[in-house]
DNA sequence: TTACTATGTCATGCC
DNA sequence: AAGGCATGACATAGT
């Protein structure tokens, strides 16, 4: 198995490649579906899921056979956005299809072009671009982009690839989760490892003083820091070139979801910074740091969005994130700001209001009180989730791996309403059927005893199936909604053995009204009960159906009117019984059943609630990124802005800002400084920081 | 033959 | 107290 498992992946992706390369799409679905079952599986893992192993194996795969690049141009790098636009919409929308696309990804040798972004062009063999286009988890499950996309809460990653490839077997079995990995790391937002040289070499070129030195200064691209600021539009320029690829994203999936997810605005954030030059891929840098630090080089935010390619495509919350000023002021309050915006990364990078490592400015901020807070234990508790369900879940979140909500944890999740019911709806569905099957052939003798039913008069005792089956709570007919129900019936007389019929039976089975029906009279023996058999053993003078169905005092009013012997009356008393209690069994039996049936939509419908709510989160979790990195931002362009009397800048090691929680900025000394009386100098500004 | 299912029946408790 | 209902447990027959 492991053989033909790997043998299969290698030679379908090494071809699956080759297609891709000429530009045929390959459709592997039909190879798996049709012919060898555990195909799909040996390509895509049990269930389906896109196993961490193969997301290794890929990584494994391009880079031990080297895959050159091509010639890349303008066209192969839209293809490429369009391909990244088509993994993204498979992950979201759960692809009834697996579809495998092949990229060529390349590292530049020199490293010169790539070394401007984290994860760029190192994400595929040095890994080393620390959270860069290598992740640790292989989750490739329903959220994993969006789940990625909570860097505040990701775990550091430290970016060794050999981590990643440990007891991978599959060489070459591709995940478009890994797909997804390695377009973002080629083709990250403003990347220029991969990029066409043309397009983004000339951008980059065009821009004086933002060379692709490898080693240069992570110079932070505010626009408002003059001495940054380059002549060129240079965001201006990436804008444009983002809304072109938006546009081709949008043909693939034009869901009103995606302009969240796909990058629209963050993009445009992400484009801000895309292009600082020679920002030099940090090895160390977490994610966690990377997403929350890093403000005055802004890379390491940068990076982060880089990363997560939904993070930089939640352009609407980012624009809308500033306008919700009263959750931004909930959120961080009169929080003092001088420890929180305080960048890890700002020694070294060459701006002189750089200082000396610093604590993570907003990861105190949101991660701790934010995060924690809507911790997904938290949430595992409220919503009664298995613990282990929701450790892993929080623990996927920390790796900042993909995650599905739905297929993946739930046991059912996969809500119906989306992603997430697909194995739960089919988990449940399974079982559903087979109660229903249960509850059907229990109550399928409806139509069965027509027959008795319009033989009035039998002698054999019939049970009124329609009177009790009205009778009962529920409508019977929500069980013929199953066709084949219908003819599933059950002749539960016990007659089938003569022998074990009573001994007093009368040999000649016509004794009873019945006798006179065309029907046979043996087929019409089978057809009795054992208490019809026994009625007209003791020649009972009246039906069964009247001995079980009249009201006691009718009852009793018959039982009067004729001379019955006590063996008669005991059993007319016990057919009776039977008869009231075998009703009240059936009864009991449909109602569990429907009992079950109920709980069964119950557990459905909280599963749904369960992922919807998940996939809220997810998007809440986004949506406070996104405000933590434009507040960490602003907070960039305020702080670089401040001049001293003479004109220079304040260092961030020794000032901070604080942010009011009427709206007001303050400036102030970043150590308690407890030998100066007060603040050397204390500006403050009105700042409305709402756009 | 065995396992499972459907149904009937009994015992018991409750109303 | 009797009658009826509900239900768990068991028996039986069929698949």
């Amino acid at each position: 198995m492991l053989s033909l498992k790997k043998y299969f992946t290698e030679g379908l992706i090494q071809f699956t490649i080759l297609l891709s390369l000429l530009g045929v799409r390959l459709d592997v679905d039909t190879y798996l579906n049709s012919q060898l079952p555990p195909l799909r599986e040996i390509i895509l893992g049990q269930s389906s899921a896109y196993t961490q192993t193969q997301f290794h194996n890929l990584r494994n795969t391009l880079d031990g056979y080297g895959i050159h690049p091509k010639s890349v141009q303008l066209d192969s790098y839209f293809s490429a956005r369009r391909l990244l636009s088509q993994v993204r919409a498979l992950d979201r929308l759960q692809v009834p299809s697996t579809e495998v696309s092949a990229w060529l990804v390349h590292r530049d040798p020199e490293g010169s072009v790539s070394g401007g972004q984290p994860g760029a062009g190192s994400g595929l063999q040095d890994a080393g671009a620390g959270d860069g286009g290598v992740r640790e988890s292989g989750a490739e499950q329903g959220f994993g982009e969006e789940l990625e996309d909570l860097g505040a809460v990701a775990a550091p990653v430290n970016g060794d690839l050999t981590k990643e490839v440990p007891g991978a077997e599959d060489q070459t079995a591709l995940s478009l989760e890994e797909c997804l990995r390695l377009l973002e790391a080629t083709f990250p937002f403003g990347d220029n490892s991969e990029f066409p040289a043309a397009d983004v070499s000339a951008l980059s070129e065009a821009v004086p003083g933002q060379s692709r030195a490898p080693g240069g200064p992570p110079s932070l691209l505010s626009p408002l820091l003059a001495e940054t600021e380059s002549p060129f539009d240079l965001e201006q320029q990436w804008q444009d070139l983002m809304s072109i690829m938006e546009m081709q994203a949008m043909e693939v999936n034009g869901t009103g979801a995606e302009s969240l997810y796909g990058g629209t605005g963050g993009d445009l954030l992400a484009s801000n910074y895309s292009l600082a030059p020679g920002t030099p891929i940090n090895q160390n840098v977490s994610l966690h740091q990377a997403s929350l630090g890093g403000c005055s080089q802004d890379f390491s935010l940068f990076s982060s969005d880089m990363e997560s390619p939904s993070m930089a495509g939640g352009s609407a919350l980012l624009q809308l994130a500033p306008d919700n000023s009263t959750g931004l002021n909930s959120t961080f309050g009169s929080t003092n700001l001088s420890g929180i915006f305080f960048p890890p990364q700002m020694n070294g990078t060459g701006n002189e209001t750089a200082g000396p490592e610093l604590p993570d400015p907003l990861g105190g901020l949101l991660d701790e009180a934010m995060l924690d807070e809507i911790s997904l234990m938290d949430l595992a508790i409220e919503e009664g989730f298995n613990p282990v369900q929701a450790s892993q879940l929080e623990e996927e979140f920390d790796s900042d791996s993909g995650l599905s909500l739905d297929s993946g944890h739930s046991p059912a999740s996969l809500s119906s309403s989306e992603a997430s019911s697909s194995s739960s709806s089919s988990s449940s569905s399974s079982s559903s059927s087979s109660f229903s099957e249960e509850g059907a052939v229990g109550y399928s003798s409806d139509s069965e005893n027509v027959d008795f039913e319009e033989a009035e008069g039998a002698v054999g005792y019939q049970p009124e199936y329609s009177k009790f089956c009205r009778m009962s709570y529920q409508d019977p007919a929500q069980l013929h909604y199953l066709p084949y129900l219908e003819h599933v019936g059950h002749n539960h007389t016990y007659n089938m053995a003569p022998a074990a019929l009573d001994p007093e039976e009368p040999k000649a089975p016509g004794a009873g009204k019945k006798s006179g029906k065309e029907k046979p009279s043996e087929l019409l023996d089978k057809q009795l009960s054992r208490d019809e058999h026994r009625a007209r053993a003791m020649k009972i003078p009246f039906t069964n159906d009247k001995i079980i169905n009249l009201p006691v005092e009718e009852f009793n009013e018959l039982l009067s009117k004729y001379q019955l012997s006590e063996a008669q009356l005991s059993l007319i008393r016990d057919i009776r019984r039977r008869g009231k209690n075998k009703m009240a069994a059936q009864n009991c039996r449909k109602r569990k059943l429907d009992t079950i049936l109920n709980l069964e939509r119950d557990v459905e419908e909280l599963q749904r609630d369960k992922s919807k709510l998940l996939r809220e989160k997810v998007e809440f979790l986004k949506s406070i990124r996104q405000m933590k990195q434009k507040v960490q931002s602003l907070y960039q362009e305020v702080f670089g802005r401040l001049r001293d009397e003479q004109g220079r800048p304040y260092s961030p090691s020794r000032y901070a800002l604080q942010y009011g929680s009427d709206g007001s900025v303050l400036l102030i000394p970043r150590a308690p400084a407890p030998a100066e009386p007060q603040p050397r100098r204390q500006e403050r500004k009105q700042k409305d920081r709402r756009k």
